[in-house]
DNA sequence: GTTGTGTATTCTGTATACAGTATATGCGAA
DNA sequence: TTCGCATATACTGTATACAGAATACACAAC
């Protein structure tokens, strides 16, 4: 049977709006987060405001300073590229275990969301984009069964895009090479080729790094 | 110039207190945590308890359901082994970059911690070391220049210790085997020897997950 | 004895009030 | 003008108060 669904609480409405505020570069890096006035702009009080401000804190969005107003992280370029040295690790790992059980409903969900993401680049449609690859490699991460790996993917790759998106909002064209790398990880996985589908990957990621270092020193 | 250090907020105290609560299984898992009870043991008030209930929660060792008092998480046998698995791959991961880049101080930081693990297994210390082994793999992470994987080879080593601790209570001795392991790394560091060092590692991982297993079998 | 229902209790979620501290402002002295 | 200092302001950290939801329990009906 459905269950009856609850509404979310305050504080996880306030975490999930201010979160979308910064990745999506509304809220700045370093832009302060003063509680009475951002608890009265999201009509709410400072307690459910104070605990979602928290929850991003340890996602590593914003960072608190005792007794000072917290702000939206900055982060260096070391940051980021520390953060994608990760996420190479943890991607090509993930996905040469996943090549061995691939089953046709992934591979159709992985089909749908690569025919979006060729419609949005189409479109020059650049956040869309952005979404849908996100979506892409949440699909993969979700086809491993280690719950643990899965959720340590979700946050690194909330991090990197995060880095990336605010540099390539200057830049969107370029970034949707990265159509083209998902193709080809697709075609591994559809071939069931483990080595190949690690391989597409790690040439995925090493672009991804290089589109950064490209970016950032125009940026 | 040092620094004026200013004393902990009430809610990192909390934090600290429980989290170690946890972890040495004074509170068990499953069990509730009752906001105002606590509270009142902890001669505080709610609000800053709240928040450190809610970091338990990102760190994985409560776990929150809405109206419902918060509860020490518990993890099944695929839970442990889904936390191993990863840090068989950071852990690896990080030896090889590490065994790169040795210097002299790092292994007399190293030569010291087991010098003490030594000392603690000779005593049976059963908790001093697993105290001075969590250290072993701190100092191990901390030489790594990247801050992200640092983090989250601390993160992960948390969850697997406590699981482990929970069964090793029981089974203080054999444990200490790990103690031998921990040299065997240490001297293919001493001789820069990054795939023997590497290989260790490995080695070392597996012993524990087989550990693991054979005390959950009994335990 | 078992099932169902209503009530009492207890708990969380949220708002608000208060205290202490850091920051900003303004004025006087050198 | 510039520095020092005092005062005012604003913000966080913490406590408390209140409302609504979940749970436990008792009692009635079958």
């Amino acid at each position: 049977m459905k269950k009856i669904k609850k509404p979310e609480s305050l504080a996880d409405q306030a975490y999930n709006l201010i979160r979308k505020d910064i990745l999506t570069g509304i809220l700045a890096p370093n832009e302060e987060l003063r509680e009475e006035k951002l608890a009265i702009e999201l009509g709410i009080s400072r307690t459910p405001l104070r605990e979602a401000i928290r929850r991003l804190a340890t996602d590593g969005l914003v960072v608190l300073k005792t007794g000072k107003p917290a702000s939206v992280s900055s982060f260096t370029k070391e940051d980021a590229l520390h953060q994608m040295e990760v996420r190479k690790l943890l991607e090509t790992y993930n996905i040469e275990q996943v090549a061995r059980f691939v089953t046709p409903t992934f591979l159709n969900t992985l089909r749908d969301n690569l025919k979006l993401q060729k419609q949005a680049s189409d479109k020059n449609d650049f956040h869309e984009f952005m979404e849908l690859d996100r979506e892409f490699h949440l699909i993969l991460a979700n086809q491993n069964p280690n719950t643990k790996l899965r959720e340590m993917i979700h946050t690194i790759n909330t991090g990197v895009n995060r880095a990336f998106l605010i540099l390539a909002n200057t830049y969107p064209i370029s970034a949707m090479e990265a159509s083209g790398e998902h193709e080809d990880i697709f075609t591994a996985l559809e071939n069931k080729d483990e080595v190949a589908a690690t391989k597409a990957m790690l040439e995925h990621m090493d672009n991804i790094e290089r589109r950064f270092l490209h970016y950032y020193k125009k940026g």
